[in-house]
DNA sequence: TTCAATGCATAATAAAATTAGGTATTGTGA
DNA sequence: TCACAATACCTAATTTTATTATGCATTGAA
């Protein structure tokens, strides 16, 4: 595992909570917005994010809906639960305290 | 595993490199010292500790030395190596990076 | 008409963490 | 004195989260 995976340990949950925090989403586009959004860093394989969105659910962080298109490509949508809203700020803050304290370390 | 521990994955490593780069310190010192620098925040357990610092030093990071004190209880010191220096610059890089992209998505 | 992209999913494996144990010495309070 | 906490090293079994490698099906474009 390369060092930029290896630290990407732990922030797969915290990420897609984020991103569904704006809107729902479809699993492929939440791949392809992490991407985009963060010019490539962030990178969520899928054999990562489909086990990751049904432990999620399981967990009552996320529900979803199976949605048809127009051109009948199904997609099934993920929307935050209140239980995922509560996890995502509990996360958020508690990251901004991981980092802090890892900035100190580094600092010093 | 705790959401805190679950994001402290693949920290282990620069916490360590970033200690002893201001001096030599023996395993049990390195846990003490970090937790200790970070009001208990990190706390490496020794079943993590011992295995991490065997592989640093097979990777070519550390290089250990025993040493007896005046109460011959017996403390195997760890030292950076040249390698050591060049990857604790990398990797505290990476994190900042890591931590920067982060950031970025938790405020949009 | 083949091949890349879209879109879902699982299986086998690897890495890094946990808990739980083992051994031994030293310091301390009842 | 003597049990127990702290110091100091270590390993083994297990769990979690990541990887790579698949599989299936539809759509769009060269």
């Amino acid at each position: 595992m390369s060092l930029r995976d290896q630290m990407r340990k732990g922030s797969t949950e915290i990420l897609i909570l984020s991103l569904l925090a704006d809107q729902p989403m479809y699993g492929y586009q939440i791949s392809q917005e992490l991407a985009q959004r963060s010019s490539g860093y962030f990178d969520v394989k899928e054999g990562l994010l489909y086990p990751t969105l049904h432990r999620m659910q399981q967990a009552g962080l996320l529900q979803s809906q199976w949605q048809e298109t127009e051109t009948a490509r199904r997609r099934k949508y993920y929307a935050l639960t209140a239980k995922g809203r509560e996890v995502l700020a509990d996360q958020a803050s508690e990251w901004q305290e991981f980092m802090r304290h890892l900035q100190a370390m580094l600092a010093s």
